[in-house]
DNA sequence: CTAACTGATAACCGATTGGCTATTTATTCG
DNA sequence: CGAATAAATAGCCAATCGGTTATCAGTTAG
């Protein structure tokens, strides 16, 4: 059973759908359309993509007569944000340790 | 060509090789042998996956006569911190835009 | 109502992935 | 030297992935 962090950062480690998601963040919602204009592969492989991104959190979707518009959820990259901290907060933490030893040892 | 985003993201969207990177960076420097024991794969399923860290950079390998110490390398992590905080830049600007219209609306 | 259009789904295919066992290479110990 | 140990490499396999084309479902326009 995948985690959360599993799907996010497999949903990121894909050119093609990190792509599709930078586009969101820079431009705003955009609709399949658009955003297999520019993505280089197929409709039906861009829907499959936002399938991904929608099902790791990443990206909302919303129905609009026959449009579907897309739009980043920046929230979901919270995850990541946190997982990057705690690993720089373990090694901070054993950094600690050394520094702690070192004075311990000078007196 | 896979950029340094993509193999990033690739090498830590595995829960086999996230967990090692994870205990790298709780307890630092450790052997093959320590990170095989738990790991829950095998000892060349862990040196290949190590080797997947170190091709991204997120690990160092030394040798030390028939060992090898592996450890983490926090700093392979800064592009993953860029991509991030530039997502939420491209938000933020977007968001920047839309108050800016809404101010001039209401002159 | 029919035709056109937008996006999702189905079915398929080749490449890649992550795992294994067996083997190789390098080092240490008796 | 030869045996044992540590890690890397080779070779294999099933499962997953990312792409395709063909088709379906829903919506709008004539």
């Amino acid at each position: 059973m995948p985690d959360l962090h599993d799907v996010l950062f497999r949903a990121l480690a894909d050119p093609t759908r990190r792509a599709l998601f930078e586009g969101l963040c820079r431009k705003g919602e955009q609709t399949v359309g658009a955003l297999t204009a520019r993505a280089g592969v197929s409709q039906p492989a861009v829907s499959k993509h936002l399938g991904v991104l929608k099902q790791a959190g990443l990206v909302r979707d919303r129905h609009e007569g026959r449009q579907t518009h897309y739009s980043a959820q920046l929230g979901a990259l919270a995850p990541l944000i946190d997982w990057t901290s705690q690993m720089a907060g373990f090694w901070q933490s054993r950094f600690d340790q050394l520094e702690n030893l070192l004075k311990r040892m000078d007196q």
